[in-house]
DNA sequence: TAGATTGTTAATCGATTAACAATC
DNA sequence: TAGATTGTTAATCGATTAACAATC
């Protein structure tokens, strides 16, 4: 699902880790704004909801930060993961399709908070150009290819209906989004060097109601 | 993560594949609406966006469908698998939270047409009682209790602010509800026997970031 | 029968976990 | 020094993939 570029550089950390950081991250904001120093393994772990094996072995793909005896220094822990996972820097992002999901998308706090910065709002539904969403206008989708230029878009959002997201992937991909999270439903198709990643609430919603079918089928009728 | 009940019966299906047969499932819906009849393991995989040998793999934890030198009836293996995921089911789902991605979800066709039925919406709120979204009242979270027992939900979708979301959950759990999905910030603690799925849009942009980040380090300078 | 394609086996790969030596 | 806790090893587990015998 990941392509990567052959040149990426030496030390990988495996993408299960990789999805997991932002997680200890968040964990350790809220353990410093609540005051805490220091913590341990234990602690971090209980926070994140991971057992604790796990969060060492995580942690020791990045390098040694911790103390052994002590534990971890809150806020020095948070800002070597943030250095890895690139929170401290800015990326520009276009959101493309500003239905119900779209307009939550955009004013969603979890974003800029994470050095997401939300240049443009598109939508190819001309009723809906001249909205403001989040105090950003939403454009015409013909717009998109200044706007990647102007100011260097390299992650992409689609959260138009199914129908137009593979042409909304290609427009993307062909003026230099490398990164796009896809909300549509079905399958896009992209170069190698392009990473994708598709959220899907119903898949979210089937996978518990199977679970919930298995859970009824051993109870007594 | 899926903590299950112990009287689970006995053919089970690895969390991978659970997590795959509702994206086979649409794309069986798909060809089934182009008036495709027949498929083989290698057409139903590339509209699938997997390969053919992991497809195959799938299809065969839930029995011999198929036919050897001819490939799948895509109605036969598309009711089959409806069957085996639920989506035959009707499942009376409560949102709690209704914000801008609450709004999103209510609104959403996906739940609908997979055979979940959003029975309330509910918010803290009282600014926000009596609104109507989606052709559904929004009404007072204490009703929570009375209106799980009436639908006899299931299924619990938070759309909440982080804060909230725990309180949520334990209320949820307190009159019966077993499945949870959760779009808040944040760990919940859930009993065993509840499931809870996660859905942290942020940790997915910040994925993406990660390899963004280190594209641009094998790139010349 | 010959060609096509499934269902299954076995090898490989990656992720998780427990245990503990290293060390503060 | 004694107690605590990390970082790492090694075992286990689960998922992926290729290959191919079974069979339509």
């Amino acid at each position: 699902m990941t392509a990567r570029t052959s040149t990426e550089s030496a030390r990988d950390i495996p993408e299960a880790t990789v999805a997991r950081l932002p997680v200890y991250h968040r964990a350790l904001t809220a353990l410093s704004e609540a005051g805490t120093s220091t913590c341990s393994s234990e602690a971090l772990a209980a926070a994140a909801g991971v057992n604790s094996a796990k969060l060492r072995k995580d942690l020791s793909y990045l390098g040694s930060y911790g103390t052994r005896g002590v534990g971890y220094d809150v806020d020095y822990l948070r800002y070597q993961i943030a250095r890895e996972i690139g929170v401290t820097q800015d990326w520009p992002v276009v959101i493309v399709g500003i239905g119900n999901l779209g307009h939550a998308l955009a004013n969603y706090s979890g974003f800029s908070s994470r050095g997401f910065r939300t240049v443009a709002l598109l939508d190819a539904d001309p009723s809906r150009h001249g909205e403001v969403v989040a105090g950003i206008n939403v454009r015409p989708f013909d717009d998109l290819e200044s706007i990647v230029a102007e100011h260097g878009v390299a992650i992409g959002v689609i959260a138009t209906p199914a129908v137009a997201a593979q042409a909304v992937a290609d427009r993307m991909v062909a003026c230099g989004v490398t990164s796009i999270l896809n909300f549509a439903a079905g399958v896009l198709a992209v170069p190698a060097g392009v990473d994708v990643r598709k959220v899907d609430l119903s898949v979210e919603l089937q996978v518990l109601a199977y679970h919930e079918q298995r859970k009824a089928q051993g109870e007594p009728a």
